[in-house]
DNA sequence: ACGCTGGAAGGAACC
DNA sequence: TTGGTTCCTTCCAGC
């Protein structure tokens, strides 16, 4: 996943790491080789990792054109086996560095990304032997990216007791990979952070909601600015931008080492140090950077080092890059990693906070877990790899001893397995430095720990041991999901940390790219064993996560708005809530035309009186061409200044007559990608979801890998969603299931509504396709309603999650409440109505009219390749 | 005592 | 080239 940095502003996006030597194969796996087996017990494998830019809705997502040529991971080629697609390695990209990369990372750059690791997180202290799994899965103890040849060293520093944990959760943990997991005992997941780029595509997905990401506080009690009194209540904010994407690690809280805090240096670093800010930067730190360990590895080994040579695990990638690849140069001595510790032979399962049992699972039978030793250092997808589609269209079925790269984008859905974000995390979560103690867990907007869960919606769940695995290059924390814990996960051991941009720098060879890197997305992919040595991966991505201490303070978020489209002849009151709004904020209206062109651009009046921190009253401004004789989408942002804008967020002015074709025009063309994100800076916090290409013929955009290639997974995603969509309120189950996994009885959703949300929150400036997912439709789905409290403002549905109608009707319909955000349906469906209804009523428009239309829309897209919707 | 947080200082990068 | 602004990273302090 490269990340995207996003200029705000601007909306450029530019895929700031496309580079990676080698594009780590990061499987998100684990090793399973047990799953190979027939016998083995059916699990389903979490991983947390990398990013893979699809997310939960990756699938089509059509992405920026990588700048370099070049992909993390040639497209899995067709297996023996029918139906069945099998991974290459990954094709290492060197980008005029050096180095070859024979080795995977080797020679040249390898990552380009600023990064912001994510390592696990040990739950505990002292984590149990089991904790040592993860500490392979972490890979190096040593914070840094590069781990000792031998694969894991601690990541923690000398904490690594011995039997002990061997991963500190520290903020260095696993620093492998750009992306690290933290996996409990049991289920193995592998969380990647993805970055923004990944983003972009995801976020269109999340677009479809619209709404930002929950923010999880809610405002204490706002109060309404007055005229005199508005700037009173906030200080001077300093001017933020929009984070940007960056490289995430997820670190595992756990035992921080023993002095958590470096002793740092001595002062801060100075960049102006030949430029090599990291060299400058004192070796102190505990962070362990990029490159130079004290001792640093000669050689980065491959890859899979730690590994058995001849036994891959399932899950095991096979192209991953070997940790070498990093230029020496880049390398840091720290202390830390000095300290790295060899990974243990035998990682013991992690204790997982993840509802276990499944350690067993979680070891392979006899073995280590693979982990992969050579991850280490930051095995960062590439920006490339994530931009581009490897997969044309083919089913997620993978053979276990060919898992799919982590860059691979994979449907979040396939037939009757799903893989959803039930808790997405909270919007912001501030990374923690190499240099500080950790910052904790991701945490869940409501409280509590993000929590994934695999829904198997029809008959058996699928049940299946899994033991934690890490992924070269990446690090993935693997989870098994049991049945007894109703295939889900929490997530409760994933912290991130943030490389400096320095230290990416060298990686790169660049100096100029590290700002702004502060959005990841946690990954999660999950391998369900399918028996005859096959797995179906889906993957699913939460929403972006801010991870800046200043964007998380300083800039807007939307969470809710209703209504979510009216009459072009505006004049309605829209009502956002959200956190972060000021008396000055300001609410623009913009249209971009299929070239990402501006074509529109009106700030619509605030009512200042009925609008405080955390909500904004304002009427719609009037359209600029009335006579649209289809739906229009638009976006619209807050602003609190210039580089203060919060993600874009969709709206629609409808036709005063409106009740004829599909939304065809720019609508759909427009949205995401057609027309891009109204910024490159935008993102939309919406959960990702599947991409579908609207109209790829028609839009260049979509001539991105993916598109090109045909690329869509998730059938489901594709076909309009009839259903109410999850509910993504914190806390609130989707499924009706409770006793297992079980699935409903119901069938696999079917279609989806298509959301409005723009989500090509980065195409930047200068990006000519939007990155916003191929397919977003208009999908109105209607904001809470503002009454209700920004922490319970919904999540966003995860994205390409498709909840099927059923499940969620069964268990979200009865909690809404009143005041609440219009229920989840309808903000699948209903929501989109509810627009029409609070918008137009007058124009007769029903709810079904529109769904109708909608429906009629998607309908012609092209399935996807080999795949019938749903029935 | 340790870990997690929030806040802010200092300085580099950017405009 | 200079000055102001913005952002990054580190450090401090409180809970």
């Amino acid at each position: 996943m490269g990340a995207a940095s996003c200029e705000d502003e601007e909306l450029e996006f530019k895929l700031v790491f496309g580079e990676e030597k080698e594009a780590p194969p990061l499987g998100a796996g684990g090793s399973g080789e047990e799953l190979d087996s027939e016998d083995a017990p059916p699990c389903c494998r979490l991983a947390l990792g990398e990013p893979p830019p699809y997310g939960a809705a990756p699938i089509g997502i059509p992405r920026p054109p990588p700048p370099r040529p070049g992909m993390h991971s040639p497209p899995p080629r067709p297996a023996p086996s029918p139906g069945t697609w099998e991974s290459q390695p990954a094709r290492s990209v060197r980008l005029g560095g050096p180095g070859g990369c024979s080795g995977g990372a080797g020679g040249g750059r390898v990552l380009e990304c600023p990064s912001i690791r994510i390592t696990s997180i040990s739950p505990t202290p002292d984590p149990p032997a089991t904790l040592e799994d993860n500490a392979d899965a972490w890979g190096d103890g040593s914070p840094r990216d590069y781990p000792p040849p031998e694969g894991f060293g601690g990541y923690r520093e000398a904490g690594g007791q011995g039997g002990g944990p061997f991963f500190s959760p520290s903020p260095g943990s696993s620093s492998l990979s750009s992306w690290s997991f933290f996996s409990d005992a049991s289920d193995e997941a592998a969380l990647y952070a993805a970055c923004d780029e990944v983003e972009s595509e995801l976020n269109e997905a999340a677009s479809r909601f619209g709404l930002g990401s929950p923010l999880p506080s809610p405002r204490a009690s706002p109060r309404p600015w007055t005229p005199d009194d508005p700037w009173s209540l906030y200080g001077p904010s300093p001017g933020g931008r929009g984070p940007e994407d960056s490289w995430l690690l997820l670190s595992a809280p756990g035992p921080t080492p023993a002095s958590p805090r470096p002793a740092s240096p001595c002062g801060k670093r100075r960049y102006s140090s030949s430029g090599t800010p990291s060299s400058a930067s004192p070796a102190l730190s505990r962070r362990g950077s990029l490159g130079e360990e004290g001792p640093e590895p000669p050689a980065p080994p491959p890859l899979p080092l730690a590994r058995d040579p001849g036994s891959p695990g399932p899950f095991d990638y096979v192209g991953a890059p070997p940790a070498e690849s990093i230029p020496q140069k880049t390398r840091r001595t720290s202390s830390e990693q000095a300290v790295a510790l060899p990974r243990p032979e035998e990682p013991a399962p992690c204790n997982g906070k993840l509802p276990s049992g499944t350690e067993e699972a979680a070891a392979p039978p006899g073995g280590p877990r693979k982990e992969v030793a050579g991850m280490d250092y930051l095995a960062v997808p590439s920006p490339l790899a994530w931009s581009k589609a490897r997969i044309g269209g083919h089913s997620p079925i993978f053979r276990t001893s060919a898992l799919p790269p982590l860059d691979w984008p994979l449907p979040s859905q396939y037939e009757q397995l799903e893989l959803r974000i039930e808790v997405q995390p909270r919007a912001h979560h501030r990374a923690h430095y190499e240099t500080e103690g950790s910052r904790g867990a991701v945490k869940a907007a409501p409280g509590g720990h993000p929590v994934v869960k695999v829904h198997r919606i029809t008959g058996k769940m699928v049940a299946t041991a899994s033991y934690e695995a890490v992924v070269s290059g990446t690090k993935v924390l693997e989870m098994t999901l049991l049945p007894e814990n109703n295939m889900a996960a929490n997530i409760d051991c994933a912290g991130i940390l943030k490389l400096r941009n320095s230290d990416i720098e060298l990686r790169k060879g660049e100096t100029d790219i590290g700002r702004k890197n502060t959005r990841v997305r946690l990954v999660f992919r999950v391998h369900v064993p399918q028996g005859s040595g096959k797995v179906v991966s889906v993957q699913t991505a939460s929403v972006p996560i801010e991870c800046s201490q200043r964007s998380a303070q300083e800039l807007p978020q939307v969470e809710a708005y209703s209504p979510s489209a009216c009459s072009v002849r505006g004049g309605e009151e829209l009502v956002l809530t959200g956190s972060n709004f000021l008396p000055d904020s300001k609410v623009v209206f913009i249209e971009r035309g299929p070239d990402g062109k501006l074509q529109w651009e009106e700030e619509a009046t605030v009512n200042r009186l009925q609008s405080n921190e955390v909500t904004l009253t304002l009427t719609v401004p009037e359209y600029s061409n009335k006579r649209v004789s289809r739906p229009v989408q638009v976006y619209f942002y807050v602003s609190n200044g210039r580089r203060k804008r919060s993600p874009t967020q969709s709206f629609k002015f409808l036709p005063v007559i409106f009740k004829e074709e599909p939304l065809q025009d720019s609508s759909l063309r427009g949205f995401p990608s057609a027309s891009g994100p109204p910024f490159g800076t935008d993102m939309d916090f919406s959960p990702p979801r599947p991409p579908y290409p609207s109209y790829p013929h028609e839009d260049p955009a979509y001539e991105t890998p993916y598109l090109s290639e045909g690329f869509s997974y998730g059938t489901p995603p594709l076909y309009p969603q009839t259903g109410p969509p999850p509910s993504y309120r914190p806390g609130l189950r989707m499924f009706p299931e409770t006793g297992g996994t079980t699935g409903c009885a119901r069938p696999p959703p079917v279609s989806f509504l298509p959301r409005p949300f723009p989500s090509d929150p980065y195409g930047g400036r200068g990006s000519p396709f939007p990155l916003g997912l191929p397919f977003s439709t208009p999908s109105p789905f209607r904001p809470p309603l503002p009454s209700s409290p920004p922490n319970e403002a919904p999540f966003p549905p995860q994205s390409g999650v498709h909840p099927s109608p059923a499940e969620g009707y069964s268990e979200v319909g009865p909690s809404y409440g009143p005041g609440e955000g219009a229920p989840e349906q309808e903000k699948s469906r209903g929501g989109y109505g509810s627009g029409f209804r609070d918008s137009v009523p007058i124009q007769g428009i029903t709810l079904e009219e529109v769904s109708e239309i909608i429906g009629r829309d998607l309908s012609g897209f092209p399935a996807p390749p080999g795949e019938e919707p749903p029935a």
